[in-house]
DNA sequence: CTCCCAGGCGCG
DNA sequence: AAAGCGCGCCTGGGAG
């Protein structure tokens, strides 16, 4: 069945391929040598895979950064599809080229000089981000097995390498090659990391998050009704507006309320609400935040999303046009801080948890080569530097010009801070603003590493038709002007917010391999003898390839939590801050921007 | 009944 | 009804 190439491939391309009524799934791999040309061919059974890439994977052995030492890269079609069972079987991919996500930023490239062939294969354009029309959304996606999409993109063999020799012709026109396949490698490793994340899961203390959600709500009622404390605190609210039956969850009925009882406000919402002193919003707010917390983070979530101590949201890379990673199930990227204590490491274990302070604007000072931005931010919390810099008074000042900059502020405090970062950071400033620019113009731009932003679409370009007419109203030119300043500032906040994925991304990428390095833990005493050999400790529910080594389970845009064996805690931080440092030079060379890190090792995740 | 939208709020 | 970007999720309430 299977040969040993006669050299090492630098791709496997994998992909189902036909088999007989009998013989269930088969799976081609195909050998590609470095300059694409076909040297092996093997084809096995679906349940042999995991063995094989095991096989393969192993046999490479030893430090892969060295010459002849590099593992395969395997290309295939998902890694949301192929990754889950070989997780399962104890396997993971060292590298991949993700079809799937390469083609969404192929597609779309500005570096693509010739992009058509890749444009015209539509059928790889299931990306979430890009499934166009609701109403074909549910046809393009496949509810799998367990939960999470697996988009409708071709798994078989001949669509890959059809595919793959698409890309490697687009990349290799392209404009910059190498940046694109800097930022291919590590969009495609962020797909490895997302199903491995999923796999291992967040260690999660059910007991902890019953006990925050009693001591804010009062004990879980029984069937669907409100908590105690809950409904006493509605009582409050209604005693205060004197509106005995008011439904406080219907904002309507609220608002009407709040009006009868005196409360100019326009909405319900909490940032209106806090302008006054009438006796009822104090108990409002207060509702409302436990509200929130029930319907989005109560029993019923707990019930739903953590089995086996282990909280598995479905993470989608690529999921956002900027490149920053999406949701699609179980709110990955909104835990409540309130809940972060529940976020706990198995005994014997610890989280290492790490965060980047002000990321999206070293980026910026990063990509525009600002040196007197990067000086402000060196070693030390950048709104400060700004404010030893002269450039504003309080860090909370250069927190809100920074934001604004970023955002596109024209007015208010921001609107007044910000040209004094254009008078002292003119680089970094420049670059945004030749962004807005762009879009304002119906253009497009481009982050660092080649993800480009999508065009403004069809009802955008009417509006600006209409307000060139020689008929327009003033209200047509309105219109068109609020939308061009919308655009602009998608476009501006678009290279920040971009770019500072790329460089979470490499962090990701670079970071995953360090500990997939780390030595396996001995087992320990409890899980060794008396179960016949089999992982009865709880890191078992980490999965086979997780439950003996360091391995990450958390990722928000700026921010990574590694799950690791006590032994293996340091060893873990170190990683993450080397990871950090190399994503800095893989991006920008020796550009003199650092990218600091918060790091803690805990039980917890307990950030400030 | 289902579908869709807006309001509101959690995260970066 | 935030000013100022990017998301996902839950709820109520109207449309079909």
């Amino acid at each position: 069945m299977t040969s040993a190439p006669a050299q090492r491939p630098a791709a496997c391309v994998l992909g189902t391929v036909p088999g007989t009524k009998f013989e269930g799934q088969r799976i081609g791999i195909v050998d590609l040598d470095s300059a694409g040309q076909e040297i092996g061919r093997i084809d096995l059974a679906e349940a042999d895979l995991p063995e094989f890439v095991r096989d393969r994977e192993d046999r490479a052995g030893g430090d892969s950064s060295g010459p002849g030492g590099a593992r395969s890269r395997w290309v295939l079609s998902d890694t949301a599809k192929w990754c889950p069972p070989l997780l399962a079987a104890g396997v993971s991919l060292e590298r991949c080229h993700d079809l799937r996500l390469a083609h969404a930023i192929l597609a779309r490239s500005e570096l693509v000089t010739a992009p058509e062939a890749v444009r015209a294969a539509s059928e790889w354009d299931a990306a979430p981000a890009d499934a166009a029309a609701p109403e074909q959304a549910a046809a393009l996606f496949d509810l799998d097995a367990g939960r999470g999409f697996i988009p409708q993109v071709p798994h078989d063999l001949v669509a890959a390498l059809a595919e793959h020799v698409r890309q490697t012709a687009a990349i290799e026109t392209a404009s910059d090659p190498g940046r694109l396949r800097l930022l291919l490698a590590a969009e495609s490793a962020g797909g490895l990391v997302a199903a491995e994340m999923r796999a291992a899961g967040v260690p999660w203390d059910e007991a902890e998050h019953d006990r925050i959600l009693t001591e804010l709500l009062g004990p879980r009622p029984i069937r669907d009704g409100k908590p105690q404390k809950m409904l006493s605190k509605a009582e409050d609210v209604r005693a205060a507006l004197e509106d005995p039956r008011v439904n406080l969850d219907s904002p309507n009925r609220l608002l009407a309320s709040l009006r009868n009882a005196g409360i100019n406000v326009a909405s319900t919402s909490k940032w209106e609400l806090q302008t006054s002193e009438h006796p009822a919003v104090a108990p409002l707010l207060e509702y409302k935040k436990m509200a929130r917390l029930l319907s989005a983070n109560g029993w019923h979530w707990l019930d739903e999303w953590v089995d086996d101590g282990r909280y598995r949201p479905v993470y989608v890379p690529g999921g956002v046009v900027t490149g920053r990673w999406a949701a699609s199930g179980g709110g990955a990227l909104q835990i409540p801080r309130q809940l972060r204590p529940a976020l706990r490491a198995d005994e014997g274990w610890r989280l290492v948890s790490a965060d980047v302070a002000q990321l999206e604007p070293r980026a910026l000072a990063a990509m525009s080569g600002d040196r007197a931005m990067a000086e402000a931010g060196f070693g030390r919390d950048l709104y400060s530097g700004l404010v030893d810099a002269g450039v504003v008074a309080t860090r909370q000042e250069a927190k809100i010009a920074v934001l604004g900059a970023m955002y596109g502020s024209t007015t208010g405090e921001a609107g007044a801070l910000v040209p004094r970062l254009r008078q002292n950071f003119p680089a970094a400033m420049h670059l945004v603003d030749s962004a807005a620019e762009a879009g304002r113009q119906g253009g497009v731009v481009s982050t660092w590493l080649g993800r480009t932003s999508p065009p403004p679409g069809e009802g955008w370009q009417r509006l600006q038709r209409a307000a060139n007419r020689f008929d327009a109203t003033g209200a047509d030119e309105q219109r068109a002007r609020r939308a061009a300043g919308d655009q602009g500032r998608f476009t501006r906040n678009f290279v920040v917010q971009g770019t500072a994925a790329e460089w979470a991304l490499a962090w990701l990428a670079d970071l995953r391999l360090r500990l997939a390095r780390l030595p396996e833990i001995e087992e320990t005493s409890e899980a060794a003898a008396p179960n016949g050999g089999k992982d009865t400790s709880p890191a078992a529910a980490s999965g086979p390839v997780f439950s003996r080594r360091a391995h990450l389970v958390f990722f928000l845009h700026d921010e990574v939590i590694v799950h690791a064996p006590t032994e293996q805690a340091e060893e873990a931080a170190e990683a993450i801050r080397a990871a950090a440092a190399s994503a800095g030079r893989l991006l920008f060379g020796d550009a003199p921007v650092d990218f600091p890190l918060d790091l803690s090792i805990g039980e917890r995740a307990i950030k400030d």
